[in-house]
RNA sequence: GGUGCGGUAGCUCAGUUGGUAGAGCAAAGGACUGAAAAUCCUUGUGUCGCCGGUUCGAUUCCGGCCCACACCA
C-alpha cells in the first residue's frame, strides 16, 4: 500500500497591482480550498479608511473571513515587521484547522517580511524620529547627509543619500544602537514552516490605469470626501503634517482640497495619477523583487 | 475685413544675437530590511504650423498662406 504524506501545510500568495482584481479573485481560491484569507494591504488594515483604500466590501468579506483588515487603528501604525510578527501568529492559528491559507495584497515589503523575514534591527523610536524629522525639516537634506557622514560613514559610502527616509532611519538605528545599520542587514532568509505559492495577477498597462480612472471616479461617487472630510474634523489633520496611514493616496489629495490647496478637479486627477505611479511602482516589486513568482 | 499676440516633446511653456533645441508635468524603466499607497534613482529626435526667399547653412531673418486667441470694425 503506498503511503500518501501527509498534506503540507501551504500559503497561497497572491500578489498585482491595485484595481487588477485580487480580492475577487482571492476570495474565489479562499472558497475552493475552503480556507480562510490574511491581507498584506498597508492601508487596508485602517478601520479608519475605507471607501479610499478599496476596501472588500460587507458582502466579500461575509463570504469569506478576512483577517488584516480593519484590524488597526490609524493612530497605531503597522510597520512591515509588525506586520510579519502579526501575520506569521494568524497563519500558525489558522494552521491548525486548514491546511491551506490565501494572502492577498499589494505591499511587497509586507509580504517579503511575511515570506523571507527581516533581518534583527531595533525597531523606529517614535520620540527619537520626531526629534530627528524636525532637525531635518529645519535643516535640510545637507544636515542629514552630513550627520550620516559623521555617525555612519559606511552608509554614508554605500546608502541612498538623496532619499530622506533612508537615511533618517540609518541615523535613528546608529542613535539606538552606536552602530551602523549595515551591521544589521545581513540579508538572512528566513525559515518558514509552510510552502508558499505565489501568484502574480497582471493585465495589459492601458487597461489597468482605464480600470483606475474608473474606480477613482467610483469612489467619489461612493463618497470618499465624506470620508475624509469626517477623518478631518474628528482628528484635525494639517496636510503636510499627515500621520503616516494618511500618506495615501486619495486621503492626501482631498485632504488638499478640503485646505484649498487644490480644486476638487485637480484633486481627483492627481488621485488617478498618484495610483497609476503605485500601480507601476507595484509592479516593479512583484515582477523582480519577488523571484518565486511564478 | 483690420490690428495685436501666439503656433517648439503626449501637455504647459522656455530658447536659439542664424550652426537642426530644453525644463516642469505626463510616460517608461529601476531601487527598496520597522513610514512602503511612503521615499528615492535613471531615461528627452521633436517634419521647432505650411510654402517660398535670403544665406555655405533657417526652427531663428524676410514674404505669403493656414490655424488659435484677444481687441477693433
Amino acid at each position: 500500500m503506498p503511503v500518501f504524506p501527509a498534506h503540507k501545510k501551504k500559503v497561497h500568495i497572491i500578489v498585482g497591482p491595485t484595481a487588477v482584481g485580487k480580492t475577487a479573485y482571492a476570495i474565489e481560491k479562499a472558497l475552493s480550498l475552503g480556507t480562510e484569507i490574511i491581507s498584506f494591504d498597508s492601508r487596508q488594515c485602517y478601520r479608519e479608511l475605507n471607501i479610499g483604500v478599496a476596501r472588500p466590501s460587507a458582502e466579500e468579506l461575509a463570504a469569506v473571513p478576512h483577517h488584516f483588515i480593519a484590524s488597526h487603528s490609524i493612530l497605531e501604525p503597522v510597520s512591515a515587521a509588525g506586520f510579519a510578527l502579526w501575520a506569521l501568529a494568524r497563519a500558525e492559528e489558522l494552521f491548525t484547522v486548514h491546511n491551506d491559507i490565501v494572502m492577498v495584497g499589494g505591499t511587497g515589503l509586507y509580504i517579503k517580511a511575511f515570506a523571507f523575514g527581516l533581518d534583527e534591527m531595533p525597531p523606529s523610536s517614535a520620540t527619537l524620529r520626531a526629534s530627528l524629522q524636525s532637525a531635518y525639516d529645519t535643516n535640510g537634506l545637507a544636515w542629514l547627509q552630513a550627520e550620516l557622514m559623521r555617525f555612519d560613514p559606511l552608509y554614508a559610502a554605500t546608502g541612498e543619500m538623496q532619499n530622506p527616509h533612508r537615511l533618517l532611519r540609518a541615523l535613528e538605528v546608529f542613535h539606538l544602537t552606536g552602530k551602523s545599520i549595515r551591521s544589521f542587514q545581513t540579508g538572512t532568509v528566513a525559515a518558514r514552516p509552510f510552502d508558499m505559492e505565489w501568484t502574480l495577477l497582471d493585465m495589459p498597462r492601458g487597461q489597468l490605469y482605464a480600470r483606475i480612472d474608473h474606480r477613482v471616479d467610483a469612489m467619489m461617487a461612493a463618497g470618499l470626501l465624506e470620508e475624509v472630510r469626517g477623518l478631518v474634523s474628528a482628528c484635525g489633520f494639517q496636510p503636510g503634517r499627515l500621520p503616516q496611514a494618511l500618506q495615501t493616496v486619495g486621503y492626501a489629495e482631498l485632504i488638499d482640497y478640503l485646505a484649498e490647496q487644490l480644486s476638487l478637479d485637480e484633486a481627483v486627477a492627481r488621485i488617478k495619477t498618484n495610483t497609476c505611479h503605485y500601480a507601476k511602482r507595484q509592479l516593479t516589486w512583484f515582477r523582480k523583487a519577488l523571484p518565486p513568482v511564478g
